[in-house]
DNA sequence: TTGACATATGAGTTATCATTCATATATAAT
DNA sequence: ATTATATATGAATGATAACTCATATGTCAA
């Protein structure tokens, strides 16, 4: 297995982790349809605001998320659409057998 | 977020987890061109026999390889076009931006 | 049937990571 | 300035899960 194809498997790791995580995934469910600040999707999930604040930051620095500060508040929204495609193609393949 | 929301949400996180590790990753990457035996995608994988069975157990029990015995080896290929699919799509998704 | 090979699996260890708790930072209102 | 509100974050804890090691199971060959 060459170095790049290893690279590159490492990369699409990284990408499903993404969406491995109940919490995480339930944030991204949100934003697919429009921003959120942070107490918003705490209430939304009945989730701690830590929680919740620890999972932003991890999509933050994952490039997945961007803010909007407004006044005390801070938006989330999901920064392109590739997300959201893997998304709901996930979404829809692991519920279309019912 | 209704009851259904969250089952969903669920099994699409339950998906997303078969892609979430290195070993499997690459596992399945094999898969997707043609079936191999045990010991051969521990060769290919340059990982131990008993890192790759344990891992082979994991996905025959997610309903996402079978298997078919041959003498002493055991064949292991992909039950079907789904994971292969989501595989695919997220690969080229991860790999694109080069 | 005994030995060799292929695979499976249980137990133990370790690493990863999501959460909680406490607290810091930042902004707005009075 | 002080207080209240919104968010961020470091450290500690606990749970999950991947790997190793030892061994069991199953199959073939001699």
């Amino acid at each position: 297995m060459s170095e790049e194809k290893i690279r590159n498997i490492t990369e699409t790791v990284k990408l499903f982790k993404i969406y491995s995580d109940f919490t995480r995934l339930r944030i991204i469910d949100l934003l697919v349809h429009k921003e959120y600040c942070v107490q918003d999707i705490a209430d939304s999930l009945e989730t701690s605001q830590s929680a919740i604040s620890h999972q932003l930051k991890l999509l933050r620095d994952l490039k997945v998320v961007k803010t909007r500060k407004q006044g005390k508040q801070v938006f989330y929204c999901l920064r392109d659409n590739h997300i959201k495609e893997i998304f709901l193609i996930g979404y829809s393949h692991a519920t279309e057998c019912n």
